[in-house]
RNA sequence: GGAGAGGUGGCCGAGCGGCCGAAGGCGGUGGCUUGCUAAGCCACUGAGGGGAGGUAAUCCCCUCCGAGGGUUCGAAUCCCUCCCUCUCCGCCA
């Protein structure tokens, strides 16, 4: 949710913005016809208000005195009808304006490229050196077949498609990830947590995922919460009502969660293998700023997050999201692409963004100025990265021609081995 | 799941039908005192919204005491529903 004095008294900006993401104006005409009308109901309620409050002043005071108030009780009853049909016009403009103002986006950033879509999106950078093979490099689910570390058909039948069975070193592959990118980050200062996996839907609302994005989860209707889609969800919730001094500024979060997703919509996308699933790992990044900190944080984000790859070997490069491709709570985004040779694809393993404002508005999280001032802070998050994809990197960069990989050196104290070879096995057990 | 207690401002904590947006304390800010520090003294210090005024200083009004309804001329205070926290019991990884 963005400031409403963009509507007021920067139309242009906001227009220009909804130009740039490719959305229709016509809503902002409907929105300042709203807003007026409201604000005018508003006033006449309040005025109406004042005079009884006035008359309810004076009944006190007439009662502490023992005199007779019953001339203004019947003055009082007189307006009741008139307030309550106010009232009601007030709840409903207000709600109609909300309800059309939660779906406006947020402002793109100036150094964001203006273009309909991914095509207009700029390769910031690229890191590594892409592998030459002197045979066919294999996608990840003919070398995760020929390991033995990913078991499709037992998921299959307990849970159906988009889920699987990480075995062996498969699963200790994923652990590893998991612990390795923790490690890393809480050694760059991000403090970890282990939030909730399940939320209510305010928690939702507060990060900008519901109502837009209800059909995306999953929900348990019995108990109404939802399974979270991204540790996104717990993290912005973190500091929901509360005011932060400016001191305690920046706040670096990460939390490793499994995250959910039904991808509806997408039926017959990336169907095989792992690139896209109903159930994956991601540990996420997460910080509160203050406004002026928060695109110099940004950026080191994203270099927290590359540093990662870097130290993994895996090539990859930075994407600039242009306004057409942006998410709508974004005002800058930067993906981050590692290189499938199997797949001869580039994959997205992070999407770092700063949403400023955007959510700390439905969150209601201000932070305390010196001066005592209160203001929103801004927030920033991104993955840090989502496991599958890094898994499907690692397999395919490091195959070898018999299909076996090598293990990422720093990975390997936590995999115990330094090839995974067939028959997959972990050598502390059976 | 059963029984009880409670949710008040940045925090703690009073108030239980009428100038209560809320005593008091802590914290914060400004000032005074002080050789420095510590202490002390004084003042200020919640949020959101609407309006007037130069999109200023400032002023007026409305709303907010977990959320939503209700009773009443009037509710932080009474009633109902929901959410949350705590204590005890039960159950359980």
């Amino acid at each position: 949710m963005i400031d409403i004095a963009y509507l007021r008294k920067k139309r242009d900006v906001l227009e220009d913005a909804l130009r740039k993401r490719g959305y229709p104006l016509d809503i902002l005409d409907a929105l300042t016809e709203l807003d007026s009308k409201r604000r005018e109901v508003i006033t006449e309620a309040n005025a109406l208000r004042a005079k009884k409050n006035e008359i309810s002043r004076r009944v006190g005071e007439l009662r502490r005195r023992g005199e007779d108030a019953s001339h203004l009780l019947e003055e009082a009853r007189k307006y009741d009808r008139l307030l309550a049909e106010l009232k009601e016009r007030e709840k409903e403009y207000d709600r109609k304006f909300w309800e059309l103002w939660a779906h406006v986006p947020n402002i793109p950033h100036e150094s964001v490229p203006v273009g309909p879509d991914e095509s207009a999106n700029v390769v910031v950078r690229e890191w590594g050196e892409r592998r030459e093979f002197p045979f066919k490099p294999k996608p990840h689910w003919e070398l995760a077949e020929l390991l033995g570390i990913l078991d499709w058909k037992s998921a299959s039948e307990m849970a159906g498609s988009r889920f699987v069975t990480y075995k062996g070193l498969g699963a200790r592959l994923e652990r590893a990830l998991i612990n390795y990118f923790l490690d890393t980050h809480i050694g760059n200062g991000y403090t970890e947590v282990f939030p909730p996996i399940l939320v209510k839907p305010e928690a939702l609302y507060a990060s900008g995922h519901l109502p837009k994005f209800h059909e995306e989860m999953y929900y348990i209707h019995e108990d109404d919460l939802y399974l979270i889609p991204t540790a996104e969800v717990p993290l912005a919730n973190l500091h929901r009502g509360q005011v932060i001094p400016e001191e305690k500024l920046p706040l670096y979060y990460v939390a490793y969660t499994p995250c959910f997703r039904r991808e509806a919509g997408s039926h017959g996308r990336d169907v095989r293998g792992i690139i896209r699933m109903h159930q994956f790992n991601k540990v996420e990044l997460f910080k509160y700023t203050r406004p002026e900190d928060s695109y110099e944080e940004h950026e080191r984000m994203v270099r927290d997050a590359e540093r990662i790859l870097q130290a993994l070997g895996i090539p990859y490069r930075v994407v600039l999201l242009s306004t057409g491709d942006m998410g709508f709570a974004a005002a800058k985004t930067y993906d981050i692409e590692v290189w499938a040779p199997g797949l001869g694809r580039w994959l997205e393993a992070s999407s770092v963004s700063n949403v400023e404002d955007f959510q700390a508005r439905r969150a209601n999280v201000k932070m305390r100025r010196k001066d005592g001032k209160t203001e929103y802070v801004h927030m920033l998050n991104g993955s840090g990265l989502a496991t599958p994809r890094v898994f499907i990197a690692i397999l395919e960069n490091f195959q070898r021609e018999d299909g076996s990989v090598v293990v990422p050196e720093v990975l390997r104290p936590y995999m115990g081995v330094d090839v995974i070879t067939y028959p997959s096995r972990d050598p502390r057990g059976a």
